[in-house]
DNA sequence: AGTGTATCCTGCAGGC
DNA sequence: TGCCTGCAGGATACAC
């Protein structure tokens, strides 16, 4: 999916011209997106105004009068796009799951190739139960690295694993977890509880700014990602292990080595992160 | 309890 | 050209 950043650069496009929106009706072309039925939900829905755009994790977030949110997983391939006019012409959706139609005459479009993505209405108190379930934000000060020193040492998962888990923090995905493993000098098959207090603080470290630094430059466009103008994002050039096996470390020029973990990639140099640590710090 | 596996869906790249 | 396999940014119901 979209990982924290790509939510995130969604959520800043969305915030200039979404806020004060009035949903006139929805439209819903691919109904397994939603949790309800498209006619429960567009009631719930319709006539509110949007009030602000929000984030927690992967998902963006949009708040509604009266205090319901709509809650949106991006899944592998969604995404927000918006349009000031019904679209027509060149810049069309090419997956369109679910329309908001707003009374101004703009168009939100949850758009999304494998329909992975959901879309959610959400009583105010289910959200907050809901996203209490989730781990911390990263770049928010609540997310420490004596915290995740901790959190580490209790789990015998690979590290790699632990942090793809949102209930363990939020917003970590497939690629950012390989990039700031790397940065970090940790072998993403390590049992999370053989990371040292000393590579936990580094880890910590790793994760903020290769999210922070993702975000300056508008996520990671791999294939599907696109922002809420349609744009891909500028992140992917700068990847320094996720998606390069074969390439050259760009710390130490070993080759890069791809693995897989519970079914999933996992990209690392096996000079800069060795599987038992004191690897040397790219 | 905590982990790993299989699965949802569409599309693309590579091998033959 | 076409057919096949494997793989893809995520999350979750299961079996162990």
């Amino acid at each position: 999916m979209p990982e924290l950043p790509e939510a995130e650069t969604i959520v800043r496009g969305l915030r200039r011209t979404v806020p004060g929106e009035r949903i006139r009706g929805v439209d819903v072309p691919h109904p397994d997106v939603l949790r309800a039925s498209p006619r429960a939900f567009a009631a719930r829905v319709r006539g509110r105004r949007i009030e602000g755009v929000g984030r927690r994790g992967k998902n963006v977030l949009l708040l509604l009068d009266g205090g319901r949110v709509i809650a949106v997983n991006l899944g592998m391939t969604g995404t927000l796009l918006r349009f000031r006019e019904v679209p027509r012409g060149g810049a069309v959706p090419t997956h369109p799951a679910v329309r908001f139609r707003f009374r101004s005459g703009g168009v939100l479009v949850f758009d999304d190739q494998r329909r992975f993505g959901t879309v959610e209405v959400l009583e105010a108190d289910a959200w907050t139960e809901r996203q209490a379930r989730m781990g911390p934000e990263p770049l928010e000060d609540a997310f420490t690295g004596e915290g995740l020193f901790r959190a580490l040492r209790a789990s015998v998962s690979p590290v790699r694993s632990w942090l793809l888990d949102q209930r363990r923090i939020a917003g970590v995905g497939n690629i950012y977890a390989s990039e700031a493993l790397h940065l970090a000098g940790i072998h993403p098959a390590r049992r999370a509880r053989t990371v040292t207090r000393r590579e936990a603080v580094r880890l910590h470290e790793a994760i903020r700014s290769v999210l922070q630094a993702a975000i300056d430059h508008g996520g990671t466009t791999i294939r599907d990602y696109r922002n809420a103008d349609g744009e891909a994002g500028g992140y992917g050039r700068r990847l320094h292990v996720y998606g390069r096996e074969g390439e050259p470390c760009p710390a130490c020029g070993t080759e890069l080595r791809r693995t897989v973990i519970s079914n999933r990639s996992a990209y690392y140099c096996p000079t800069c992160q060795p599987r038992r640590g004191g690897g040397r710090r790219p």
